[in-house]
DNA sequence: TGTGACACGTGATCC
DNA sequence: TGGATCACGTGTCAC
Protein backbone atom coordinates (compact mmCIF):
# COMPACT_ATOMS: atom_id res chain seq x y z
CA UNK A 1 0.00 0.00 0.00
CA UNK A 2 2.33 2.41 -1.13
CA UNK A 3 -0.36 5.45 -2.17
CA UNK A 4 -1.95 7.22 0.22
CA UNK A 5 0.44 10.00 1.79
CA UNK A 6 -2.26 11.68 3.33
CA UNK A 7 -3.66 11.66 7.08
CA UNK A 8 -1.11 14.21 8.25
CA UNK A 9 -1.89 13.42 11.71
CA UNK A 10 -0.93 16.21 14.00
CA UNK A 11 -2.35 19.18 12.81
CA UNK A 12 -3.71 21.52 14.91
CA UNK A 13 -7.72 21.40 15.55
CA UNK A 14 -8.68 23.04 12.37
CA UNK A 15 -9.35 20.08 10.69
CA UNK A 16 -13.17 20.29 11.28
CA UNK A 17 -13.72 23.53 9.93
CA UNK A 18 -12.15 22.47 6.86
CA UNK A 19 -13.84 19.14 6.46
CA UNK A 20 -16.80 21.47 6.46
CA UNK A 21 -16.01 24.02 4.07
CA UNK A 22 -15.17 20.72 1.81
CA UNK A 23 -18.75 19.46 2.56
CA UNK A 24 -20.65 22.67 2.35
CA UNK A 25 -18.78 23.52 -1.02
CA UNK A 26 -19.29 19.73 -2.53
CA UNK A 27 -22.66 20.21 -1.68
CA UNK A 28 -23.42 23.97 -3.33
CA UNK A 29 -21.90 22.87 -6.52
CA UNK A 30 -24.28 18.93 -6.29
CA UNK A 31 -27.30 21.36 -5.67
CA UNK A 32 -26.48 23.35 -8.69
CA UNK A 33 -27.79 26.44 -6.96
CA UNK A 34 -30.45 27.13 -8.88
CA UNK A 35 -33.70 26.98 -6.82
CA UNK A 36 -33.37 23.21 -4.82
CA UNK A 37 -32.40 24.72 -1.52
CA UNK A 38 -35.17 22.94 0.53
CA UNK A 39 -33.20 19.92 1.44
CA UNK A 40 -29.85 21.42 1.41
CA UNK A 41 -31.47 24.22 4.12
CA UNK A 42 -31.85 21.89 6.09
CA UNK A 43 -28.56 19.97 5.97
CA UNK A 44 -26.57 23.24 5.63
CA UNK A 45 -27.59 26.94 6.26
CA UNK A 46 -24.78 27.99 4.73
CA UNK A 47 -26.26 27.14 1.18
CA UNK A 48 -26.67 31.23 -0.32
CA UNK A 49 -22.73 31.25 0.97
CA UNK A 50 -20.39 32.64 -2.08
CA UNK A 51 -19.07 29.20 -2.83
CA UNK A 52 -16.15 29.09 -0.20
CA UNK A 53 -13.84 28.83 -3.00
CA UNK A 54 -10.61 26.70 -1.73
CA UNK A 55 -7.11 28.97 -2.33
CA UNK A 56 -6.10 26.85 -5.54
CA UNK A 57 -9.41 26.35 -7.16
CA UNK A 58 -8.17 28.57 -10.37
CA UNK A 59 -4.89 27.98 -10.11
CA UNK A 60 -6.17 24.15 -10.49
CA UNK A 61 -8.00 25.02 -13.13
CA UNK A 62 -5.10 26.53 -14.99
CA UNK A 63 -2.96 24.04 -14.17
CA UNK A 64 -5.60 21.10 -15.56
CA UNK A 65 -5.77 23.34 -18.92
CA UNK A 66 -2.25 23.76 -19.81
CA UNK A 67 -1.82 20.19 -19.10
CA UNK A 68 -5.25 19.00 -21.27
CA UNK A 69 -3.47 21.51 -24.30
CA UNK A 70 -0.10 19.63 -23.82
CA UNK A 71 -2.09 16.58 -24.30
CA UNK A 72 -3.69 17.81 -27.57
CA UNK A 73 -0.61 19.26 -28.83
CA UNK A 74 1.14 16.13 -28.28
CA UNK A 75 -1.75 14.61 -30.63
CA UNK A 76 -1.33 17.18 -32.95
CA UNK A 77 2.30 15.90 -33.57
CA UNK A 78 1.67 12.04 -33.23
CA UNK A 79 1.08 11.04 -36.78
CA UNK A 80 -0.56 7.54 -35.54
CA UNK A 81 -3.00 7.57 -32.68
CA UNK A 82 -4.96 4.81 -32.20
CA UNK A 83 -7.14 6.14 -29.48
CA UNK A 84 -8.50 9.37 -28.76
CA UNK A 85 -7.58 9.09 -25.03
CA UNK A 86 -4.59 10.41 -22.86
CA UNK A 87 -3.04 7.19 -22.22
CA UNK A 88 -2.57 5.63 -25.49
CA UNK A 89 -1.56 9.60 -26.76
CA UNK A 90 1.08 8.98 -24.44
CA UNK A 91 1.66 5.39 -25.31
CA UNK A 92 2.01 6.66 -28.82
CA UNK A 93 4.08 9.29 -28.42
CA UNK A 94 6.00 6.94 -26.92
CA UNK A 95 6.63 4.74 -29.53
CA UNK A 96 6.85 7.17 -32.04
CA UNK A 97 9.76 8.74 -30.63
CA UNK A 98 11.50 5.71 -30.10
CA UNK A 99 10.70 4.53 -33.96
CA UNK A 100 11.87 8.48 -35.23
CA UNK A 101 14.89 7.68 -32.96
CA UNK A 102 15.60 5.03 -34.46
CA UNK A 103 15.07 6.54 -38.08
CA UNK A 104 17.66 9.36 -36.72
CA UNK A 105 20.13 6.48 -36.13
CA UNK A 106 20.01 4.37 -38.53
CA UNK A 107 20.03 7.21 -41.82
CA UNK A 108 23.38 8.59 -39.25
CA UNK A 109 24.91 5.53 -39.74
CA UNK A 110 24.32 5.63 -43.65
CA UNK A 111 25.54 9.17 -44.03
CA UNK A 112 28.04 8.69 -42.04
CA UNK A 113 29.44 5.16 -43.19
CA UNK A 114 32.92 5.74 -44.70
CA UNK A 115 35.10 3.78 -47.87
CA UNK A 116 37.88 2.53 -45.56
CA UNK A 117 34.78 1.48 -43.10
CA UNK A 118 36.62 2.33 -40.15
CA UNK A 119 36.50 5.71 -40.55
CA UNK A 120 35.72 6.62 -36.96
CA UNK A 121 38.99 4.24 -35.33
CA UNK A 122 41.16 6.80 -37.24
CA UNK A 123 40.08 9.35 -34.55
CA UNK A 124 38.16 11.60 -36.81
CA UNK A 125 34.99 13.00 -35.22
CA UNK A 126 31.92 11.52 -35.69
CA UNK A 127 29.99 14.88 -37.62
CA UNK A 128 26.27 14.08 -36.75
CA UNK A 129 26.00 17.57 -35.39
CA UNK A 130 28.13 19.97 -37.33
CA UNK A 131 26.85 18.74 -40.58
CA UNK A 132 23.74 20.73 -39.71
CA UNK A 133 23.39 23.87 -42.81
CA UNK A 134 22.31 26.12 -40.17
CA UNK A 135 26.03 26.59 -38.92
CA UNK A 136 27.63 30.02 -40.26
CA UNK A 137 30.55 28.79 -40.69
CA UNK A 138 31.48 29.19 -44.72
CA UNK A 139 34.44 27.06 -45.91
CA UNK A 140 36.10 28.21 -48.80
CA UNK A 141 37.80 24.59 -48.61
CA UNK A 142 38.78 21.82 -45.95
CA UNK A 143 41.27 19.27 -46.86
CA UNK A 144 42.62 16.28 -44.57
CA UNK A 145 44.52 13.58 -45.02
CA UNK A 146 45.06 10.24 -42.61
CA UNK A 147 46.96 7.60 -43.05
CA UNK A 148 45.47 4.22 -43.26
CA UNK A 149 48.55 1.55 -43.64
CA UNK A 150 51.40 1.70 -46.11
CA UNK A 151 50.30 3.46 -49.18
CA UNK A 152 46.46 3.86 -48.16
CA UNK A 153 44.89 7.39 -46.79
CA UNK A 154 41.39 8.53 -46.04
CA UNK A 155 41.28 11.49 -47.79
CA UNK A 156 38.51 14.03 -46.58
CA UNK A 157 37.58 17.30 -48.07
CA UNK A 158 34.88 19.61 -47.40
CA UNK A 159 34.31 22.41 -50.20
CA UNK A 160 30.85 24.45 -51.70
CA UNK A 161 29.87 22.82 -54.71
CA UNK A 162 30.77 23.67 -57.87
CA UNK A 163 30.71 22.73 -61.41
CA UNK A 164 34.08 20.97 -62.62
CA UNK A 165 35.45 21.13 -59.15
CA UNK A 166 35.37 17.37 -58.85
CA UNK A 167 36.57 16.99 -62.11
CA UNK A 168 39.47 18.81 -60.95
CA UNK A 169 40.08 16.90 -57.83
CA UNK A 170 40.14 13.76 -59.81
CA UNK A 171 43.12 15.41 -61.85
CA UNK A 172 45.07 16.41 -58.95
CA UNK A 173 44.96 12.73 -57.84
CA UNK A 174 46.04 11.49 -61.00
CA UNK A 175 49.07 13.71 -61.17
CA UNK A 176 50.15 12.08 -57.78
CA UNK A 177 49.37 8.83 -59.13
CA UNK A 178 46.34 8.17 -56.83
CA UNK A 179 43.94 5.36 -56.85
CA UNK A 180 40.52 5.89 -55.83
CA UNK A 181 39.72 2.53 -53.99
CA UNK A 182 36.18 4.04 -53.11
CA UNK A 183 34.97 7.06 -52.16
CA UNK A 184 31.65 8.72 -50.57
CA UNK A 185 30.51 12.24 -51.37
CA UNK A 186 27.77 14.14 -49.28
CA UNK A 187 26.13 17.42 -50.32
CA UNK A 188 23.86 19.27 -48.74
CA UNK A 189 22.19 23.03 -49.24
CA UNK A 190 25.49 24.21 -51.55
CA UNK A 191 28.40 22.36 -49.82
CA UNK A 192 30.12 18.78 -50.41
CA UNK A 193 32.04 16.60 -48.38
CA UNK A 194 34.08 13.86 -50.04
CA UNK A 195 35.64 10.90 -48.38
CA UNK A 196 37.94 8.87 -50.85
CA UNK A 197 39.98 6.46 -49.51
CA UNK A 198 42.71 6.04 -51.75
CA UNK A 199 46.04 4.55 -52.58
CA UNK A 200 49.21 5.92 -53.44
CA UNK A 201 51.24 3.49 -56.51
CA UNK A 202 54.45 4.12 -57.97
CA UNK A 203 52.70 3.41 -60.88
CA UNK A 204 49.32 2.99 -62.21
CA UNK A 205 47.08 0.36 -64.65
CA UNK A 206 44.37 2.99 -65.00
CA UNK A 207 44.42 4.97 -67.97
CA UNK A 208 43.84 7.89 -65.47
CA UNK A 209 48.05 8.45 -65.50
CA UNK A 210 48.40 8.37 -68.94
CA UNK B 1 -17.16 29.89 -17.54
CA UNK B 2 -17.17 27.24 -20.06
CA UNK B 3 -16.57 24.75 -17.28
CA UNK B 4 -18.42 22.99 -15.15
CA UNK B 5 -21.00 21.06 -16.82
CA UNK B 6 -21.61 19.08 -12.98
CA UNK B 7 -25.06 19.79 -11.41
CA UNK B 8 -27.05 17.21 -13.53
CA UNK B 9 -30.27 17.96 -11.28
CA UNK B 10 -32.75 15.77 -11.91
CA UNK B 11 -31.26 12.79 -10.50
CA UNK B 12 -33.87 10.67 -7.70
CA UNK B 13 -33.70 11.15 -4.11
CA UNK B 14 -30.68 9.30 -3.90
CA UNK B 15 -28.09 11.71 -3.80
CA UNK B 16 -28.22 12.95 0.02
CA UNK B 17 -26.84 9.30 0.66
CA UNK B 18 -24.32 9.65 -2.12
CA UNK B 19 -22.97 13.23 -0.21
CA UNK B 20 -23.03 11.04 2.70
CA UNK B 21 -21.17 7.94 2.04
CA UNK B 22 -18.89 10.73 0.00
CA UNK B 23 -18.68 12.98 3.41
CA UNK B 24 -17.76 9.68 5.48
CA UNK B 25 -15.26 8.50 3.09
CA UNK B 26 -13.12 11.80 3.02
CA UNK B 27 -13.38 11.85 7.03
CA UNK B 28 -12.32 8.42 7.35
CA UNK B 29 -9.20 9.39 5.25
CA UNK B 30 -8.80 12.45 6.76
CA UNK B 31 -8.56 10.19 10.03
CA UNK B 32 -5.60 7.92 8.90
CA UNK B 33 -7.27 4.83 10.46
CA UNK B 34 -4.27 5.04 13.41
CA UNK B 35 -5.76 5.41 16.59
CA UNK B 36 -7.73 8.75 17.08
CA UNK B 37 -11.24 8.09 15.92
CA UNK B 38 -12.35 10.33 19.27
CA UNK B 39 -13.16 13.43 16.95
CA UNK B 40 -14.50 11.51 13.99
CA UNK B 41 -16.99 9.33 16.15
CA UNK B 42 -19.31 12.00 17.11
CA UNK B 43 -19.33 13.43 14.12
CA UNK B 44 -20.22 10.21 12.41
CA UNK B 45 -20.55 7.00 13.83
CA UNK B 46 -19.83 4.69 10.94
CA UNK B 47 -16.40 5.44 11.29
CA UNK B 48 -15.76 1.59 12.09
CA UNK B 49 -17.77 1.00 8.39
CA UNK B 50 -16.00 -0.93 5.74
CA UNK B 51 -14.99 2.42 3.69
CA UNK B 52 -18.02 2.75 1.64
CA UNK B 53 -15.72 2.87 -1.37
CA UNK B 54 -17.14 4.07 -4.59
CA UNK B 55 -17.90 2.58 -7.53
CA UNK B 56 -15.10 3.07 -9.50
CA UNK B 57 -12.23 3.80 -6.80
CA UNK B 58 -9.88 1.22 -7.74
CA UNK B 59 -10.63 1.50 -11.38
CA UNK B 60 -9.34 5.11 -11.02
CA UNK B 61 -6.31 4.21 -8.84
CA UNK B 62 -5.54 2.08 -11.87
CA UNK B 63 -6.46 4.51 -14.78
CA UNK B 64 -3.79 7.04 -12.43
CA UNK B 65 -1.32 4.90 -11.93
CA UNK B 66 -1.13 3.83 -16.08
CA UNK B 67 -1.02 7.23 -16.72
CA UNK B 68 2.17 8.52 -14.50
CA UNK B 69 3.71 5.20 -15.76
CA UNK B 70 3.40 6.59 -19.42
CA UNK B 71 4.34 10.00 -18.35
CA UNK B 72 7.37 8.66 -16.65
CA UNK B 73 8.18 6.01 -19.60
CA UNK B 74 8.07 9.44 -21.93
CA UNK B 75 10.31 11.59 -19.45
CA UNK B 76 12.68 8.30 -20.02
CA UNK B 77 12.97 8.64 -23.97
CA UNK B 78 13.03 12.38 -24.10
CA UNK B 79 16.56 13.56 -23.30
CA UNK B 80 16.33 17.06 -22.37
CA UNK B 81 14.25 17.28 -19.55
CA UNK B 82 13.94 21.02 -18.24
CA UNK B 83 11.63 20.96 -15.05
CA UNK B 84 10.23 17.52 -13.50
CA UNK B 85 6.79 18.05 -13.79
CA UNK B 86 4.07 16.81 -16.08
CA UNK B 87 3.67 19.53 -18.00
CA UNK B 88 7.07 20.18 -18.77
CA UNK B 89 7.58 16.78 -19.55
CA UNK B 90 4.93 16.67 -22.34
CA UNK B 91 6.18 20.16 -23.51
CA UNK B 92 9.55 18.71 -23.85
CA UNK B 93 8.47 15.65 -25.67
CA UNK B 94 6.44 18.19 -28.06
CA UNK B 95 9.73 19.66 -28.91
CA UNK B 96 11.87 16.86 -28.86
CA UNK B 97 9.14 15.21 -31.57
CA UNK B 98 9.39 18.19 -33.76
CA UNK B 99 12.94 18.74 -33.68
CA UNK B 100 13.28 14.80 -34.43
CA UNK B 101 10.85 15.03 -37.41
CA UNK B 102 13.25 17.85 -38.88
CA UNK B 103 16.62 15.99 -38.23
CA UNK B 104 14.61 12.93 -40.42
CA UNK B 105 13.44 15.22 -42.88
CA UNK B 106 17.18 17.03 -42.98
CA UNK B 107 18.49 13.93 -43.28
CA UNK B 108 16.72 12.26 -45.80
CA UNK B 109 17.13 15.11 -48.37
CA UNK B 110 20.50 14.52 -47.87
CA UNK B 111 20.55 11.02 -48.56
CA UNK B 112 18.33 12.01 -51.88
CA UNK B 113 20.20 15.11 -52.71
CA UNK B 114 21.29 14.55 -55.92
CA UNK B 115 23.95 16.28 -58.59
CA UNK B 116 21.40 17.19 -61.00
CA UNK B 117 19.69 19.18 -58.06
CA UNK B 118 16.55 17.98 -59.97
CA UNK B 119 16.97 14.40 -59.24
CA UNK B 120 12.97 14.19 -57.95
CA UNK B 121 11.50 15.64 -61.41
CA UNK B 122 12.98 12.76 -63.49
CA UNK B 123 10.60 10.82 -62.19
CA UNK B 124 12.88 8.34 -59.81
CA UNK B 125 11.01 7.58 -56.57
CA UNK B 126 12.07 9.24 -53.87
CA UNK B 127 14.21 6.21 -51.87
CA UNK B 128 13.75 6.90 -48.26
CA UNK B 129 12.10 4.27 -47.26
CA UNK B 130 13.56 1.49 -49.94
CA UNK B 131 17.18 2.40 -49.30
CA UNK B 132 16.61 0.27 -45.46
CA UNK B 133 19.32 -2.86 -45.87
CA UNK B 134 16.96 -4.92 -44.06
CA UNK B 135 15.62 -5.48 -47.42
CA UNK B 136 16.47 -8.83 -48.68
CA UNK B 137 17.24 -7.70 -52.59
CA UNK B 138 20.14 -8.93 -53.42
CA UNK B 139 21.51 -6.95 -56.36
CA UNK B 140 24.67 -7.86 -58.67
CA UNK B 141 24.03 -4.23 -60.04
CA UNK B 142 22.12 -1.96 -61.04
CA UNK B 143 22.01 1.32 -63.87
CA UNK B 144 20.05 3.99 -64.46
CA UNK B 145 20.65 7.01 -66.72
CA UNK B 146 18.33 9.59 -66.95
CA UNK B 147 18.69 12.25 -70.20
CA UNK B 148 19.06 16.23 -68.81
CA UNK B 149 19.66 18.09 -71.13
CA UNK B 150 21.61 17.92 -74.45
CA UNK B 151 24.41 16.38 -73.25
CA UNK B 152 23.41 15.66 -69.77
CA UNK B 153 22.61 12.43 -67.97
CA UNK B 154 22.06 11.61 -64.56
CA UNK B 155 23.69 8.17 -64.07
CA UNK B 156 22.37 6.02 -61.03
CA UNK B 157 24.75 2.67 -60.02
CA UNK B 158 23.72 0.23 -57.37
CA UNK B 159 26.10 -2.23 -56.87
CA UNK B 160 28.21 -4.12 -53.70
CA UNK B 161 30.87 -2.29 -52.79
CA UNK B 162 33.98 -4.21 -54.19
CA UNK B 163 37.63 -2.38 -54.14
CA UNK B 164 38.99 -1.22 -57.27
CA UNK B 165 35.17 -1.50 -58.99
CA UNK B 166 34.89 2.39 -58.61
CA UNK B 167 37.93 3.03 -60.69
CA UNK B 168 36.44 0.26 -63.22
CA UNK B 169 33.11 2.87 -63.45
CA UNK B 170 35.48 5.72 -64.27
CA UNK B 171 37.55 4.12 -66.96
CA UNK B 172 34.26 3.17 -68.81
CA UNK B 173 32.96 6.56 -68.39
CA UNK B 174 36.33 7.45 -69.63
CA UNK B 175 35.98 5.56 -72.40
CA UNK B 176 32.61 7.01 -73.59
CA UNK B 177 34.37 10.60 -73.24
CA UNK B 178 31.98 11.32 -70.06
CA UNK B 179 32.94 14.24 -67.72
CA UNK B 180 31.75 13.38 -64.43
CA UNK B 181 30.37 17.18 -63.20
CA UNK B 182 29.14 15.82 -60.11
CA UNK B 183 28.75 12.75 -57.92
CA UNK B 184 27.17 11.73 -55.10
CA UNK B 185 27.67 8.06 -53.54
CA UNK B 186 26.19 6.21 -50.47
CA UNK B 187 27.27 3.01 -49.07
CA UNK B 188 26.04 1.72 -45.99
CA UNK B 189 26.40 -2.04 -45.31
CA UNK B 190 28.14 -3.87 -48.04
CA UNK B 191 25.95 -1.79 -50.77
CA UNK B 192 26.91 1.50 -52.64
CA UNK B 193 24.61 3.35 -54.81
CA UNK B 194 26.40 6.32 -56.71
CA UNK B 195 24.80 9.35 -58.57
CA UNK B 196 27.01 10.75 -61.50
CA UNK B 197 26.48 13.83 -63.02
CA UNK B 198 27.70 13.65 -66.61
CA UNK B 199 28.49 15.42 -69.66
CA UNK B 200 29.02 13.59 -72.98
CA UNK B 201 31.32 16.12 -74.95
CA UNK B 202 33.48 14.57 -78.01
CA UNK B 203 36.60 15.81 -76.90
CA UNK B 204 37.57 16.48 -72.89
CA UNK B 205 40.01 18.51 -71.45
CA UNK B 206 40.64 16.78 -68.76
CA UNK B 207 43.78 13.69 -68.89
CA UNK B 208 41.12 10.74 -68.31
CA UNK B 209 40.16 10.99 -72.17
CA UNK B 210 43.99 9.99 -72.84
C1' DT C 1 -26.17 -2.79 -17.02
C1' DG C 2 -21.65 -1.68 -15.95
C1' DT C 3 -17.25 -0.33 -17.17
C1' DG C 4 -13.77 3.03 -18.50
C1' DA C 5 -12.30 7.73 -19.37
C1' DC C 6 -12.62 12.58 -17.69
C1' DA C 7 -13.17 16.82 -15.17
C1' DC C 8 -13.68 18.50 -10.85
C1' DG C 9 -12.42 20.49 -6.16
C1' DT C 10 -9.88 19.41 -2.44
C1' DG C 11 -5.64 18.67 1.05
C1' DA C 12 -0.79 17.99 1.26
C1' DT C 13 3.79 19.10 0.07
C1' DC C 14 7.73 21.63 -1.79
C1' DC C 15 10.07 25.89 -2.60
C1' DT D 1 4.12 33.25 3.29
C1' DG D 2 1.85 32.32 -1.19
C1' DG D 3 2.43 29.84 -5.63
C1' DA D 4 2.86 25.66 -8.03
C1' DT D 5 2.39 20.78 -8.42
C1' DC D 6 0.53 16.46 -7.23
C1' DA D 7 -2.56 12.49 -5.56
C1' DC D 8 -6.92 11.60 -4.20
C1' DG D 9 -12.00 10.23 -4.38
C1' DT D 10 -15.93 11.58 -6.45
C1' DG D 11 -19.89 12.44 -10.15
C1' DT D 12 -20.92 12.22 -14.93
C1' DC D 13 -20.94 10.79 -19.58
C1' DA D 14 -20.55 7.40 -23.40
C1' DC D 15 -20.44 2.92 -25.15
Amino acid sequence: MPRRPRASRGGSGGEEVKMEDFVESMLNLGGGGEGEESEEGEQLPAADAPQYKSKNLDAERRRRGRLNDNILKLRAVVPNITKMSKESTLADAIGHIKKLQNQVLELQSQLADSPGEAWEKQGSASCSESFAPTDNIHYQGQVELIPLGSCKYNLKIFWTKRAGLFTKVLEALCNYNVQVLSLNTITYYGYAESFFCIEVTGFSMSPFAG
